[in-house]
DNA sequence: CGGAGGGTCAATCAAAAGGTTGACCCCGGG
DNA sequence: CCCGGGGTCAACCTTTTGATTGACCCTCCG
């Protein structure tokens, strides 16, 4: 049997670099090629494709700085013919982005401080056909089946989006055209849903899960 | 002339995997040992110091899940008898991160998406005893000198830091060991400081000028 | 048709946050 | 030596926020 063969995707030389070093030592996995984010990734699979060669598995981190993020890589991987597996190799386990790369149609969803064992163990699910998922992960879409009410309205999202750029309640009533009481009462359905009691603690919850961006960051 | 000798300080084994292969394919550099928190990195500086095998940098992430964090191992690293240089070598380049970095005496700090020349000259400039800045770190410490008066005091940023967790007054009060009426003090003056007038916008002006990581994220 | 869920609003009370003033300590530099 | 900046704390008061309850209006869907 040959081996598996990996697409590495990631925007830091550095766990690249480490992931090859790990990967490379073990029997049966090589490294078919590598890209920096997620357009280089594709064009690396057309390219590897256009050479008859084919990918067994990518390996994809979700936190890229610039270009196609590993979300939209990842989608735009499993529109392809004859998509790989991809299996995420990522550095937080919030909801948003196991949902999201779930969604994006990810094979499995690991963390980069795995041991290098589990690691491997998980590019040859993922090489199989298997879905391999972090213990947090696996909890959270159970979760998610046995419990669906607890996502966010749109609205509650707009008013997340807009209690995250510092404006208080008044402030945000006027902004959308509603009384601060409604505010009041959406952001009481908001904390209940994060599991918060506060505005900034909402900020903060609904940030790490990638409800919203970062506060004052552009876009 | 011998090897630098480099412990690597890095709670993911990927990242120290990558970090070796890069460095030990440097002429000059060797790996000296490798630790995955602050605890270990001080444990394996000492047992390297018995066997006589003296370690000239510390690779030290700043971010590192449990145990010790890379702030705290630094301070305790300058603390030694004969410390060898701490280069910092993290994902973030907030001002909070370089200046408690900076604090903890730390020689350098670089980032982890640096191409890997830079962190070989970064490695070798710091074991000569050199301090070796990234440009947003190098460009904040000259803003602090140049212009003192209207930059947040390195409590100010500590505090801003715990409010964008999410945390109330009282329980940044609790954690620093201040009165609550202490945080007050200095909430106001970062208002003032930031041009704000609550703790939503602060957090969201602070973020946006990167004084502060974004809420949520992991450090 | 009749809920269910989402959005709207109000009244009320309790808690937290914000603004102001004044005070004390410590340290480093003119 | 004294002054200023940073850090600490207190008392007081105003404003905002959070929690609770109850209500009305939509629309979608079984």
């Amino acid at each position: 049997m040959t081996d598996v063969r990996v697409l590495l995707v990631d925007d830091h030389p550095v766990v690249r670099a480490g992931l090859r070093a790990m990967l490379t030592e073990f029997d049966g996995i090589s490294i078919a090629a590598e890209a920096a984010d997620g357009k280089a990734a594709l064009n690396e699979l057309s390219r590897l494709a256009m050479l008859g060669e084919g990918v067994d598995v990518v390996l994809m981190d979700l936190q890229m700085g610039a270009g196609m993020d590993g979300v939209a890589a990842t989608a735009a991987i499993r529109k392809l013919a004859a998509p790989p597996p991809v299996l995420i190799l990522t550095t937080y386990d919030t909801d948003a982005d196991i949902l999201s790369a779930v969604e994006a149609g990810a094979s499995g969803y690991m963390l980069k401080d795995a041991p290098p064992e589990q690691i491997r163990q998980a590019v040859f699910a993922a090489a199989a056909g298997e879905t391999v998922l972090a213990p947090r992960a696996a909890a959270l879409l159970m979760k998610r089946i046995t419990n669906p009410g607890t996502s966010l309205t749109p609205r509650e999202v707009q008013l997340l989006e807009l209690l995250a750029t510092g404006l208080s309640n008044r402030a945000i009533a006027k902004q959308v055209f509603i009384s601060e009481a409604t505010v009041k009462t959406h952001l009481v359905h908001i904390y209940g849903k994060l599991g918060v009691d506060n505005r900034t603690a909402a900020i903060a919850a609904a940030t790490r899960r990638r409800i919203i961006r970062p506060p004052g960051q552009a876009g």
